[in-house]
DNA sequence: ACGAGGCACGCAAGAATTTTGCGTCGCGGC
DNA sequence: GCCGCGACGCAAAATTCTTGCGTGCCTCGT
């Protein structure tokens, strides 16, 4: 499934336009990028198709929610059975305040970021996922004192 | 900026469903939510003025674009000078292959999640990023093997 | 060299969705 | 008890998206 697919230069511009804000409108983008709508509908109906575009999501501001405090969870497994891998991966994507996994080389073996009303709530779900997990050997949460920058938006060279 | 407004339950059903899918039609939402179409887009605008609703864009899969690699780089800085970070914040901000930066409690000052097409480039961002910042004073570049979930959307408790 | 096929494009008609104006209803304050 | 505010649904109007069709360009094969 993961096909990587040929892209030039319009589709990059396009796809850089859509990651920064997708409810351009497509006569708006076409105009942009120099091509007419129905041109840039058939791209992105490509782009849908294929798998790169993923979807479109609404992003919202934590701090106009009130208490939205990101941490960064540094966890070490005990062993390395894919089985219990497979039920660790399972509980992050089924937990709705992580935000994000990744698994990592190094003496580390996740990072996970996720989202609470504060610290109390913060130290709970840590608990939650990775105290009662026998598997897990430690972890270190990182409470997040500012969010700087956030975005998902991948990096397309342009020429 | 920052100013929290009160949601109903309706509007954490309407903000979940646009999380994860800001694609689906005011008439779809409404029927799901139980509102009519423009009873949905009063509340979506209402979003948008108030600074909730940040913006929506296209997701992309990073795997769909070749060697898309995250890694997560800790950083600790000599110095706590508002004016020292600050620079650090804009040069975060400048990057576009840094995706999310928060600062954090505890013995490092920043965690930041880059995206680079591979070892190479991402040893090579964090050398120019963080190793010619003299402010820096270490860093720890922890590759990602491989990604669990990715995501932006915020928990809303739902009733 | 030249013609056939494929691919992407622009244009325009048709379909669908979004936007806006208007009348109604329920609730709280005067 | 009445008035005004806020939110709603409905429907018309405006905009946007979708789709079919004809054209041009590039490539490949004859």
């Amino acid at each position: 499934m993961p096909r990587p697919i040929p892209l030039d230069d319009i589709d990059r511009h396009l796809l850089t336009l859509i990651q920064a804000d997708s409810t351009r409108g497509l006569h708006e983008l076409g105009e942009e990028v120099g091509l007419s709508a129905s041109a840039v509908q058939r791209r992105l109906t490509r782009y849908r198709t294929s798998g790169l575009l993923r979807g479109e999501v609404a992003v919202l501001d934590p701090r106009v929610l009130g208490g939205a405090m990101p941490s960064i969870v540094l966890v070490a497994l005990d062993r390395e059975s894919a089985a219990l891998h497979a039920a660790f991966h399972a509980r992050m994507l089924a937990e709705p305040r992580v935000q994000q996994c990744y698994s990592i080389a190094g003496q580390w073996d996740y990072v996970v970021v996720h989202v609470t009303e504060g610290l109390a709530e913060s130290r709970a779900l840590s608990e939650r996922l990775f105290l009662g997990d026998p598997n897990v050997r430690r972890y270190d949460t990182l409470p997040a004192v500012e969010t700087i920058k956030r975005g998902l938006a991948l990096p397309l060279p342009e020429e």
